[in-house]
DNA sequence: AACTATTGATAAAA
DNA sequence: TTTTTATCAATAGTT
């Protein structure tokens, strides 16, 4: 008789899973679980939908349809976000530019990031086979693939300022530091959050969250 | 022969369903399994999720655990929430030690740009910043100046977020809606809206539409 | 990360 | 809406 090869998918209990390696594979599995149903659900019926999602070690991913802030922004402003594009019009016309540029200067960045993003991620790699963190390499030893890293790094640091200025400007709101990209629809997602924040943390500008352990990530 | 009571489940595309009351359904449906989906895994792993979802009618929906309001905060201040409930202990305690190494490494940072500034190579020359905007500049033109601009306002900008979540935690959360349970879980459905929208401007974290949002951007 | 046996989610019908 | 049924999709355990 062959053996089967896995006793394939057993029935679980929803509670606490107590071996932590377990955990871990689970929380990955399921959370992308969770983000392909949200983005089914946004394109089947055409829903807006933000999902937060702070791991057991405090780590942040994020889902947004079409962003995290616009749809976060549009709940508690109680706006249905296919209503928002009448914002646009009103603030057409409002007559504080400022926040008109910022906005502008924010949709370049954010195209900035997006085009070297694709660069990021093969440096990433890169730089995960080196086994020590590529800045503490002596600067001459900095290649031209670190330092369109370290660009691109500073480039997620600027983007995060930037969003802090257009709190400010708002009303002196906490921090931001939503690194929402904009895939085609119908998905838009932030399943890289992580690892973005990872890229930031990896400046070595940002706290890092996860080993200080008091959660004061940026600021 | 017996005719089947059912063809049950087919297959389907992922695309916009065009039967309006056949939508409805499925958004019913995929709703409540999003929601039990989070919850699940919030119990399996220990995570904190929200989940806010428009429908494409515009109604808002949202799940939380622990508390929707209590995910949000912690996501825009980058705060673990299970940190939260010693937030202003942390911060009292720790602010000087983040600042202090913030200003390390950002010195670091400083240090190796400086470097390779004088070897004058790779991301090639200095050239004269254009943008009215010191964050408009591409990165490899900030001067060092531009670099102490930039700590400058990261600091001012935390004191303000530090500041903002003590608020939020003197404010306290006593936020009773309309809840249903899921796997023991907390699910705030079918949202009241005028309700919620004092709520909030009650809490000040949102500031009035009118001051901001235009095209791409969101505040 | 990849593989399957199973469970769990859900499309269609009532 | 909710339930039932047949089927598809997600994932637990293993490699």
């Amino acid at each position: 008789m062959v053996e089967k090869s896995s006793k394939g998918r057993q029935k679980i209990e929803i509670a606490k899973i107590p071996k932590k390696n377990h955990l871990q594979v689970t929380f990955s599995k399921r959370k992308s679980g969770l983000f392909k149903k949200a983005s089914e659900l946004c394109t089947l019926c055409g829903a807006n939908i933000a999902i937060l999602v702070f791991s057991p070690g405090g780590k942040v991913f994020s889902f947004g349809h079409p962003d995290v802030r616009y749809i976060v922004y549009s709940f508690f402003a109680n706006i249905p976000p296919t209503k928002r594009s009448d914002l646009n019009l009103i603030e057409a016309h409002d007559q504080n530019a400022s926040i008109h540029k910022l906005n502008l200067q924010l949709a370049e960045v954010l195209n900035q990031l997006e085009a070297e993003k694709k660069r990021g991620e093969i440096l990433g790699q890169i730089r995960a086979s080196q086994g020590q963190c590529w800045w503490e390499a002596p600067i001459d030893e900095l290649s031209l693939f670190e330092l369109q890293q370290l660009k691109v790094s500073m480039e997620e640091l600027k983007k995060i300022v930037v969003s802090q200025a257009e709190l400010l400007l708002m009303e002196g709101n906490a921090n931001p530091s939503t690194f929402n990209k904009v895939n085609g629809y119908p998905m838009v997602d932030d399943f890289e959050f992580e690892r973005k924040l990872s890229e930031i943390h990896g400046l070595s500008i940002v706290p890092h969250v996860h080993n200080f352990g008091h959660g004061l990530g940026f600021f």
